[in-house]
DNA sequence: TATGATTTGTACGTATGTATT
DNA sequence: TAATACATACGTACAAATCAT
């Protein structure tokens, strides 16, 4: 009942695996993420799904990226503790389920 | 000089075109928009286009999409004044221009 | 109610521009 | 200067939800 496809769906699971990682607190902010070909290797994706799935992290403040240069990061969940509020964006299109 | 390339980007001038659209007054919260096949056709650009300059207008909170539904006017500028003020999504952008 | 057409969402691929390293 | 890496923009295909008949 009531299924959740979330994780299903390639880029956010992309964006939850990212911000765990972020959660660790292995990095700080400053660090340096891998290349988009980096993750998109990892995960075995498209690299428009890696960057559809850094929009969450940079909508949500975490993550910040550079035309040319690798994305850092801008600060760890732990900063602010979002948890499992998403962001603005997420927000608008889940309501929009709603009747 | 210093010229600031915005309008040159597509995906933004579709959104300033749409959100001007909007703020005329001629459309209220509800209407449909047109379909992403038309507006592609109008401004002539890609479907994804169209797409990326819509996100902007929908974490603006001004619009809202469905799966298989058109997309509507979820609200209008005049109903709380942004201007000039983009969204958060580029302030972050943006912001990381600076040093 | 049920079926088919319409429309948006996801995902992949390719090419080129532009900023950083 | 050259290589690296992200940003934009085109294209294709299919899935999934909605709408209309």
């Amino acid at each position: 009942m009531c299924d959740s496809p979330e994780e299903t769906l390639r880029w956010k699971a992309i964006a939850n695996a990212l911000r765990s990682e972020l959660a660790e607190g292995r990095n700080s902010p400053g660090d340096k993420l891998p290349t988009e070909a980096a993750l998109s290797a990892h995960f075995g994706v498209n690299r428009h799904t890696v960057r559809h799935g850094f929009s969450v992290l940079i909508d949500e403040g975490l993550v910040r990226t550079r035309r040319g240069a690798r994305a850092y990061v801008a600060a760890t969940p732990n900063d602010y503790p979002i948890g499992q509020r998403i962001r603005f964006h997420e927000n608008l299109i889940t309501a929009g389920r709603q009747p």
